[in-house]
This record gives C-alpha cells, sequence and structure tokens, in this order.
RNA sequence: GCCCGAGUAGCUCAGUUGGCAGAGCAGCUGUCUUGUAAACAGCAGGUCGUCAGUUCAAUUCUGACCUCGGGCUCCA
C-alpha cells in the first residue's frame, strides 16, 4: 500500500497510508486530539475530517478550541434543528441555514402556511437534544444535478438554489462551487444540502439554545414568500453559552425604551402617532446639553447657523428629485386649495375674506363645510431633509469663491413615513432633528474639507464617550441612482482619501449610498461592544445641478460647487438613544439631568442642606433636595435608581464644618468632604466629560 | 408593508371556563425625624387599547382598527 505525506502547522510531515483520512491523522497525533478533533483545514480549505486526505497537502485539525471551530458547530447545529423541525411537522420544507454571528438560524416552511409558536422552540429543542444523543453521524455524499435536483423533490427552496448555483448564480453559500451537488446524511429520512464540512457526529453537539422566532422572506427579497425563521444562539461550551445569554440580558437591562420610562426621560403618546416622540423635562435637560456642546463646536469650526420650515411646496422637491426618489419615505402631502373661494364667489377678496368670517361667526351649525375642489391647489409637503432648503439659502444671493467652503448647520427636523413595522423606539422614528450641515465647497476644496470633516466628526463623538470606531463606504445604489458613472466614481474616491487618511478600519457597503451620491458613515461600538451607525458624511454632484447653483470663481466666470451633507449625531433623537444605552442611563456628570441630590438626615438639617443646593446652584450645577420626610435609607435608594453621579448627605457634623457626606456613584461613601472641595470636585468633573 | 405575539392602575404583573376587577411599587394624607440601598397607617387610582358584532349580560367570545414587542425588508 502507498503512503502519502502531509504536513502540520508546526513544518513537522507525516506519513500516512493512502486513503487516510483527517480522523486518522488526528488518531495517529493522539487519543485526545482525535476525540476533539471537529473538522480539518486541508492547505486553508475546511473540510471534513472523514474526508481522505491528499498528498503534500498542509493540514490543520480544528478543534474547538479554535475560533474557526465555532462556525463548523453553529453549522452543524442548524442541522440538526432542520432535521428536528422536519421530524416534527411532517410536509414541512426548509431552505437555508447559516451559521451567524453568535449562532446560527434556519428558514422552514410548514405545512398550510403555519407558523411556529413560542411552545413550538421548546419541542423543538427536545427533539434536538435527542438526535444529539443519538450522535447520529454526518455522512458527505455528492450527486449530479439532476439526480441532486430529484432527491430534493419535495424541496423547492433547496432546488431554487441548486439551480442558482448551476447557473453560475449567488446561492447565498447554500451550494458548493463543484459540479456535483454535496449533501449530508444523517438518518435514512434526513438529508440535507449543504456545502459542509460539517462535524463527525451530532454527539458533538449541545451547547445552543432557541431564542427566537420570526417571518423572514426567502434570499431576503419581499417579493419572494415569507419563511419562518428560528434563530438559536450556539458555543463551544455551557460556559459560553451562558456568557453570551448573560451578556443578552446585561443588554436588555440597557435598553433605552426601558431607561427612558424608568428615568422619565421621553415617551411616545399613542395620541400623537407612531414614532413620534415626547422629551420629558429630564430627557430635555440631556437633550439641550447634547445640542448647546454641539453648537459650540460648530460654531468653533466655523459653520454658519440658519434655519428652515417644516413644510413647503411640492416644487422643491420636484427639483431636488425627492419626490422621484424619495417619496416611498415621505408623508403624504397637504392639499392647500388657492383656488376655493374663487370657485365659490367671482367677487373679489376682500369681499371673500369678510365674508368667510362671517359665516363662520354666524352660521347656525358651526363653522362652514369647505368642500375639497379637486386638483387646483397646490400641494405641500413635510421635509424629509434639509438639504433643498439650505441650497435656496446658498442661492438668496451671489456667491464668490472667496465665501467657499460655505458650511450651514441647522438642528433641522424632518418627518419621514417609516413603514409600520420599522418603528423602533428612538432609533428609528418617524419625526426626528437631524444635526445637519450643507457643506459648499469647490472641487479643488473637497478632499481637504472631507478630511476636516472627519477629524471633526470623531473628536466630538469622542467627547460624547464613544471611542471606538470603524468606517464604512456606501457606493452607488444599483437602482436608484441618478448621476453619472464618473461623477460617482469621483466622489466616491474622494470619499475614500479621506477615509484611508483617518487610520481606522474602513468597510465597503457596495450599494449603499443615497440616491444622490456616495456616503461615509462612521460605526461606533459602545460600552458593551454593539455596533451603532452614527455620523453620515456624502458627497453630492447631483443637487447643486438640479438647483443650478453657481458661484463666481477668481475668473470671474460661474462654476458650479460641490455639495457635502453630513450629520454627526444622525438624528439627535437615535444619539439620544444610543447615549442611554452606552451608559445604561447613568449619564456622566456633564450631562445628568440632576448633578447632585441633597439628602438631610433629619429636619433639623433641612436648611442646610437647601443652603447647599443653592451654593451649588450658584456654581452652575443641577441639584435636588430630598427632605426628610422618609427615612434617609429609603431616600438614599430612591435617589440611587436615578442613577445620579453624586448622592450628598448632610447632618448634624455637616451643618457644624460645613461638610457633606459624598456618595458617589460607583464609589464608596466619603464622610466629612468639604463643600468647597466637592464643588471644585464636580466642577473637574464636569469640564472633563467624564 | 409582510409573518408571529401582546395590550388590565403612572410602573411591574395577577385574574375572570361570560355575571359590578386585584397585588406590589409609585402617588396623596397623616404619624415617625432618621448618618448611607425599602419606617408605619390610611386614602385615592382602571369604560380591562378603540370601535363594531354575538349575548339577558362582554374586560373575557368574533371581527376590524390602533399601539407596542420579536423577525424580514427598509433606514438617520
Amino acid at each position: 500500500m502507498s503512503e502519502i505525506a502531509i504536513t502540520l502547522p508546526d513544518g513537522s510531515s507525516r506519513s500516512l497510508n493512502a486513503g487516510a483520512t483527517g480522523a486518522d491523522l488526528a488518531l495517529s497525533i493522539g487519543a485526545g486530539l482525535a476525540r476533539a478533533a471537529l473538522v480539518i483545514e486541508v492547505d486553508g480549505a475546511a473540510a471534513d475530517l472523514s474526508a481522505p486526505l491528499p498528498d503534500g497537502a498542509q493540514i490543520r485539525i480544528i478543534t474547538d478550541r479554535d475560533s474557526e471551530a465555532l462556525e463548523h458547530l453553529r453549522h452543524s447545529t442548524a442541522h440538526v434543528m432542520a432535521q428536528a423541525v422536519l421530524e416534527l411537522w411532517p410536509g414541512a420544507t426548509f431552505a437555508g441555514g447559516p451559521p451567524i454571528e453568535d449562532g446560527f438560524y434556519y428558514d422552514f416552511e410548514l405545512p398550510g402556511s403555519g407558523s411556529f409558536a413560542d411552545e413550538d422552540l421548546l419541542r423543538i429543542d427536545e427533539k434536538m437534544r435527542q438526535i444529539i444523543s443519538a450522535d447520529q453521524p454526518f455522512e458527505r455524499f455528492e450527486l449530479p444535478l439532476d439526480a441532486a435536483l430529484q432527491l430534493m423533490a419535495d424541496h423547492p427552496y433547496k432546488r431554487v438554489f441548486m439551480e442558482l448555483a448551476a447557473a453560475g448564480e449567488e446561492a447565498d453559500g447554500e451550494v458548493g462551487s463543484g459540479t456535483e451537488i454535496s449533501f449530508y446524511r444523517n438518518t435514512d429520512e434526513f438529508v440535507d444540502m449543504c456545502r459542509g464540512p460539517h462535524v463527525p457526529s451530532t454527539g458533538r453537539l449541545g451547547h445552543f439554545k432557541l431564542t427566537r422566532h420570526g417571518g423572514a422572506y426567502f434570499r431576503g427579497s419581499e417579493l419572494n414568500p415569507m419563511l419562518q425563521r428560528i434563530y438559536a444562539a450556539a458555543f463551544a461550551s455551557k460556559k459560553d453559552l451562558a456568557a453570551h445569554l448573560h451578556r443578552q440580558e446585561e443588554a436588555a437591562k440597557r435598553d433605552h425604551r426601558k431607561l427612558g420610562v424608568e428615568l422619565d426621560l421621553f415617551s411616545f403618546p399613542e395620541e400623537i402617532g407612531s414614532g413620534l416622540a415626547v422629551f420629558h423635562p429630564k430627557g430635555g435637560i440631556i437633550r439641550r446639553l447634547m445640542e448647546d456642546y454641539s453648537r459650540v463646536r460648530h460654531e468653533q469650526a466655523d459653520y454658519e447657523f440658519v434655519y428652515s420650515p417644516h413644510i413647503t411646496k411640492s416644487n422643491l422637491f420636484e427639483t431636488s428629485g425627492h419626490l422621484q426618489w424619495f417619496a416611498d419615505g415621505m408623508f403624504p402631502p397637504m392639499e392647500i386649495d388657492h383656488d376655493h373661494n374663487h370657485a365659490d364667489s367671482d367677487s373679489d377678496s376682500a369681499v371673500d375674506a369678510d365674508s368667510a368670517v362671517d359665516t363662520g361667526a354666524s352660521g347656525e351649525g358651526g363653522l362652514a363645510v369647505i368642500e375639497p375642489v379637486q386638483g387646483t391647489g397646490t400641494q405641500y409637503y413635510l421635509k424629509p431633509m434639509n438639504c433643498p432648503f439650505h441650497i435656496l439659502i446658498f442661492k438668496s444671493r451671489q456667491r464668490s469663491y472667496r465665501e467657499l467652503p460655505l458650511r450651514m448647520f441647522e438642528f433641522g427636523t424632518v418627518y419621514r413615513y417609516e413603514k409600520s413595522g420599522v418603528v423602533h423606539g428612538l432609533t428609528r422614528v418617524r419625526g426626528m432633528t437631524q444635526d445637519d450641515a450643507h457643506i459648499f465647497t469647490t472641487k479643488e476644496q473637497m478632499g481637504a474639507e472631507l478630511g476636516s470633516i472627519l477629524t471633526f466628526v470623531l473628536d466630538l463623538l469622542r467627547d460624547y464617550g464613544l471611542d471606538d470606531f470603524y468606517l464604512e463606504l456606501s457606493t452607488k445604489p444599483e437602482k436608484k441612482a441618478v448621476g453619472t458613472d464618473e461623477e460617482w466614481d469621483e466622489a466616491t474616491e474622494a470619499l475614500r482619501a479621506a477615509a484611508t487618511a483617518m487610520d481606522i478600519d474602513l468597510v465597503m457597503d457596495p450599494g449603499g449610498g443615497a440616491f444622490y451620491g456616495p456616503k461615509i458613515s462612521v460605526q461606533a461600538r459602545d460600552a458593551i461592544g454593539r455596533t451603532w451607525q452614527m455620523s453620515t458624511i456624502q458627497v453630492d454632484f447631483q443637487l447643486p445641478q438640479r438647483f443650478e447653483m453657481t458661484y463666481i470663481g477668481n475668473d470671474g466666470e460661474k462654476h458650479r460647487p460641490i455639495m457635502i451633507h453630513r450629520a454627526l449625531f444622525g438624528s439627535v433623537e437615535r444619539f439620544f438613544a444610543v447615549l442611554v444605552e452606552h451608559y445604561a442611563g447613568a449619564f456622566p456628570a456633564w450631562l445628568s439631568p440632576v448633578q447632585a441630590k441633597i439628602l438631610p438626615v433629619s429636619e433639623a438639617h433641612a436648611d442646610y442642606a437647601h443652603e447647599v443646593a443653592a451654593e451649588l446652584r450658584g456654581a452652575g450645577f443641577r441639584v435636588e433636595v430630598a427632605d426628610a420626610d422618609e427615612t434617609l435609607g429609603n431616600r438614599i435608594r430612591r435617589a440611587k435608581g436615578e442613577k445620579l453621579p453624586f448622592v450628598l448627605v448632610v447632618g448634624e457634623s455637616d451643618v457644624e464644618h460645613r461638610t457633606v457626606g459624598v456618595n458617589p456613584r460607583g464609589n464608596e461613601v466619603e464622610r466629612d468632604v468639604p463643600l468647597a472641595s466637592f464643588v471644585d470636585r464636580l466642577a473637574a468633573q464636569v469640564a472633563s466629560k467624564k
């Protein structure tokens, strides 16, 4: 029998009998390794342990200690879930089931367009554990396309994947790239089409939890049927799974919607409408501080402040292209009926105005009914974006190259008609305020301006406590886009150059740009590692053309400016939500609605408590006093629940020595702190923005 | 918009197989006057999301709508 030679990662080589598999190799190294081995890498490509090893290959054995193993454990567990569901629901079919971050999902179609109930997850879990106990092997086999299609005769979605792959199209990773279609057989009853590899047998799995279920369009398109998806978390060990579930619980505690109620920051009264928030006084303080500081920084960065109305005639959004490209995202128009009075009466308008007042005041049935007149009025729209208004400010007079870059800033409130299923707390609303700016530059200035904007953005975000970023570059959308490829390329390259100069990770988002131009978005990681899309910076050649914007260059000729759109917070509402979750409601002193709460030990110390409060207020701090009509312990508990930076307790000795007892958030209690030194300390903390 | 689920007091949640709705916390009033995370007593608080339908009777059953939650799509 001939032999083959393989090389291991440490550079050593081994000889094995021809036809030897990864499992044989692992066993030849050690029984422990053989037990731990899950899959192998053959020349860098993952493969089954049961696959015969090619001569001369570089082999790496993957165990559950290797990070790559997780993907395979999750993928294999997904197969077990599919087997369980298909056994429990005869007649069900399945589509795709990939590993994802923290786990996996699988899409199913249940007989009779059924869907999963919460309790079903328990049944499926139980069945999965039976399959795992049975330690079924994952046996790979391959078939030519026509035989494969026949094998999956009852599973139309699998056939779609095969046909896509056969046509050379993207098949969502469900089918391998070879000419043969690969399958894995667990039992005679259960075979799943899969590119593999898989762990050797189901017995190697088990640290998973089915977490959620919901609808999901086949291949992510709303034109396709809706399938039923089950999500699960899966890890290599019980400990890792428990840690993940714990992290989820901790994240849930930070949910800004929950903290918004608990800390009395904002609400969404049903009477107003979905996705429309009101900010309560405490939330209002935070929001005002966020905005105030932003204004100061923008002023320093040479932005000019402008204001614009919330509604406009439709012409403006026709010119801008919004009605052509963005109408789905806009509230329907209001019809303002200019012609009504004329239709009613041919007399002159002065008489009309008088008679209208008379009718309203004296009519027996109340106000006169105004009949709608079709098609003769003017349509007004709530604005979904601020850009056209700023353009009109630019165009209000002739502009010189000496004025550029011209930076216009506005906290501009916009309204977008978000689909009913997507509204979500403050992160996805229908009315929001953008910290919006539009910068008009010459082509030559654009690159430098983009660089300074990015620096400005990152600096400002750091002041709000976010300091872990990456950048995303979104390019031309395939369907909805205006402008030539050349313009898009030029704008995209300018953004790319600015981004790469930042020394921060840059990831591509192909086709993710707005209809009028490419964008860079700044993604920030919060205190528990979640990423949020914050700022966006977009280059726009289109709107200056559509609005025929010009400036006079130093050559005396008219030139077209370039426009840069940017928002740092994204929206004030979303940024507010991110800060709530980032700080878990425990805002740093500079943003905290109440920086210190003063608790007199008893009524005898009330005067001094109010004196302390007055002094702190005089020093510019936000404080409250909790009078002694409850026990001190209870007042402390309640104050702590408000997540304030400081609780101050003042009693007999404090009155005597003009001191305070300081109970700082997250630290030990300190007694007999001189009031003056506490003032300095709080001032320093506020100034540091920590 | 689509698939699922849920709406009971300010908050968190019980409950009614159709017969006048309950707790804890919060609120109010009183007593207590407190040195670092829950003093005591009393009072008040709900068209049981909205509107229809079935019924002698609907918070409970049916339907539509509204709002919220999870998922898809979309997005600042």
